[in-house]
DNA sequence: GTGAAAGCGCTAACAC
DNA sequence: GTGTTAGCGCTTTCAC
């Protein structure tokens, strides 16, 4: 029973999923009506806006935001990197991250770009053609091609979990230089002489290091070893570091740890040898991730403010979209140590 | 220097960014040729792949995924649900979910429905509304209301870590039924007698220890006591968990951990209270996270290949969307029992 | 192998 | 407060 006024040409049939026009038929209102009576409601008559609503749930429509971000060029998408979550470090960051976007109607697409940075230029093609409203960048970006895409983009960017000289746009994070000197100094404090680093081979944790060193050696103390082990950090290769510390002539008496979990390796190697913690060795870990706390003995780390990173990112991307200025672009979030047993 | 030409009404201005018209247009082809040079290469002239590749090369041009995917209906974009990434359990899952989309050219978005599932029904609408090419789900889905949206919408899905009677549409998992039997057995072949629980009190998690505590009345032991904590399970959960069970009249010499991380609280607790294991106590996780190998003593437990189910759940969706037959939809990626030092 | 036309489903811009 | 029109940037359909 074919239309007599078909044309030949066969038309383009759509994908079947109720669309905008048929609630606002349904509704008895245009298309833009339909519209305005989902996303602003305040500027329809209270009648529309119940018609509409119902229309809504008698036909079960969901609205194609791909259609809605061409139009409206918000796709209320936002993108996050990171190097791994298996690292576990930034999982709180993340967990927030997504959170505090949801609540404000946005979505997290999560990306990984590996420690090694291979994959990077794909991904970055990937989320850009995406057109987010925001880029969360979560530990450093590898290709210096990379950064100009990402500028060249003008999509907003928070670079986190780092205190770079020179941010692309807006910044939340602290200074791992400072993390690594505090350490220095607060083990110093305690009177431990013989420092030591157990470290993963990344770039920030490699600062962090450095700076423990350099600190160590400012206050009159020889230079800290450091074993270097490949990122992400395990427990296993916090044992091996740990063992391959105590081959040289002189014991240490204190290990700076580049994550909890090498710092966990780190105890449970030195309980494995009767190595007593504090007692013969203080151990340090970075992160106050959850068990660090509940470990015995409890272990002195570095709090990071995991979730206000992500709750500071989320709010500087939304302000952005939503047209809100954005006066301060640098936020460091800083860090404390958490004294506990285990020094 | 306006346009004699340009009529009142004001033309609605694109963003600015490149597009496939001015790559064509410097390229010297219509754009249907540049999009086909794009994105199927062999349907067109060397030379018009080249210079298209130029066009592209000298403007900078990322191709609007929305624009696509709203023409061709296929967003290249996949979702995954899981209650909370913090949960560890998942990481591996998401990890090679992550990566294996990616080699094929698609993205991840991440949705976490929290344990409870409050927020569930916002998170489908929103991940609906992005028309992806496949959603995976990890953990029940805990609306009715939302099991049919997902049906209606039409979006192939893949539900994993579990072995639904029903499932929704494929299906990658294995039985926790199955595995609460296993490590009944496991525990009373080792000649355990007073066997225990500690769980998330998580649907999954429920259903492994209720299948742990049928097998040992089944086999004749009595009938083992559980204690349940609230998810998402922790190492200070373990501890807890322990102290509770320790507080009744006989101790147990086995307990069964919903998660590693549990049974890390429960061997951190049993050592400080100087209570052996594994001679004293056998103690038995779930998940075989990195740690548990490397633990002293190293964890028992219950192996669940993570990056399988991930690599699988990609690969049906990719199958799909690219229109290729699904002949096998339901697979059971089975489970198995690390013996380690701690039984 | 290449192109013209017509949408995909939605919203910005302008009327009334 | 509501409607009309014209796109957003791409790909499908059909034609050559």
């Amino acid at each position: 029973m074919a239309d007599p006024d078909t044309p030949a040409r066969r038309p383009r049939r759509g994908s079947g999923a109720v669309t905008l026009h048929d609630v606002a038929k349904l509704a008895g209102v245009a298309p833009i009506t339909a519209s305005r009576a989902l996303n602003s409601p305040e500027q329809v008559s209270a009648e529309v806006r119940q018609k509409v609503a119902d229309a809504v749930a008698r036909t079960g429509y969901v609205p194609n935001l791909l259609a809605g971000g061409l139009a409206s060029r918000r796709s209320r998408l936002v993108a996050a990197v990171v190097p791994a979550i298996s690292g576990l470090v930034f999982l709180e960051t993340v967990q927030s991250l997504t959170q505090a976007l949801a609540e404000r109607g946005y979505q997290l697409m999560l990306g990984q770009s590996g420690y090694s940075g291979s994959r990077e230029d794909a991904l970055l093609e990937a989320i850009i053609g995406r057109r987010p409203d925001g880029i969360v960048l979560t530990g450093i970006l590898h290709s210096a091609e990379g950064r100009r895409r990402l500028m060249a983009s003008g999509i907003p960017l928070v670079e986190t979990w780092d205190l770079t000289p020179t941010p692309i746009d807006m910044l939340v994070g602290f200074s791992h230089e400072a993390v690594g000197k505090a350490v220095a100094h607060f083990l110093h404090g305690k009177g431990r002489q013989r420092l030591t680093v157990v470290s993963g081979d990344d770039e920030r944790a490699r600062r962090r290091s450095q700076a423990f060193q350099a600190a160590a050696v400012a206050l009159g103390l020889p230079e800290p070893r450091a074993v270097f082990v490949p990122a992400p950090t395990t427990l296993q290769r916090g044992r091996d570091g740990l063992a391959e510390l105590l081959q040289a002539d002189e014991a240490p008496d204190a290990v700076f740890c580049s994550s909890d979990l090498l710092a966990l390796g780190v105890l449970t190697e030195a309980r494995v040898r009767g190595l007593a913690v504090p007692e013969q060795l203080a151990v340090v870990g970075f992160g106050d991730l959850e068990f660090a706390a509940a470990l015995a003995p409890a272990l002195t780390t570095v709090h990071i403010k995991g979730a206000a990173i992500g709750q500071q990112a989320a709010q500087f991307i939304v302000d952005r979209a939503e047209g809100r200025a954005v006066p301060q672009r640098v936020i460091d979030i800083g860090f404390h140590i958490v004294e506990r047993a285990s020094t």
